[in-house]
DNA sequence: AGATTTACTTACCTGAAGGTAACTACTTAC
DNA sequence: GTAAGTAGTTACCTTCAGGTAAGTAAATCT
């Protein structure tokens, strides 16, 4: 640990939550994680499906990339598709958004639903 | 449900997703809960344990009291304390907490750490 | 009476997040 | 050749999250 901070203190928490945080914060990260959950998909099946724009979606999908969550294949086939899909990484946040999603249901019955 | 989204749809999960997201989003509500999980904390404590202005911790107590993930209570004692801890609701969030820190520290160790 | 501590509030400002609309480039279908 | 579908990009604009700095109010200490 380059600055000394013990496991297990509030301080190492912290700095998880943050980093954690800074990959999946905003508005269509998790939306996008969700989507291609079931299966990879292309572009535009994305936007149609969580209701994004393609500006919005681009730049999304190119920091979802850059940090190794999902990855982009170009099949140079018929009209020219591209696949998105998700890494190991990407794959790795199953039990986090099961979690996460299940709090989401809990909170919505406890609160929203009242 | 209202909308008539059936469950274990993508729609649903979508649904789940930004539900979860509105509470938890933003840089400091994650920081503020898992400072409050060790023990009840006084405002000040907790300022000094995350580093955030007074300004900004008092608007994001607000939004979870309002939320019923936080409560507060004022000890009327020696020089007039008030001391926030997590309601049941709050609690809850323990499991998600949880796969969300270690989500955190994965990450770290595949990408901050190469 | 003056200083310190606790718990805030208020006013002001800045940058990033997100939205809209229009345009590009390539292919296939008609 | 023109319309329609793919996968984006670019320019512009608005909103809001978050930051800084200073002020307030009540009590306690000295």
């Amino acid at each position: 640990m380059a600055k000394a901070i013990k496991k297990e203190t509030c301080q190492y928490r912290l700095m998880a939550g943050k980093d954690a945080m800074e990959v999946l914060q905003g508005k269509w990260r998790i939306p996008i994680i969700i989507s291609l959950t079931d299966e990879d998909k292309r572009f535009g099946e994305i936007q149609r499906e969580i209701g994004i724009s393609p500006k919005m979606l681009s730049q999304e999908l190119k920091a979802l990339e850059e940090n190794k969550i999902i990855s982009r294949t170009l099949y140079d086939s018929m009209p020219v598709t591209v696949e998105y899909s998700l890494t190991p990484l990407g794959r790795s946040t199953d039990k986090l958004l099961d979690e996460f999603l299940k709090w989401g249901i809990h909170f919505r019955n406890e609160i929203v639903g009242r």
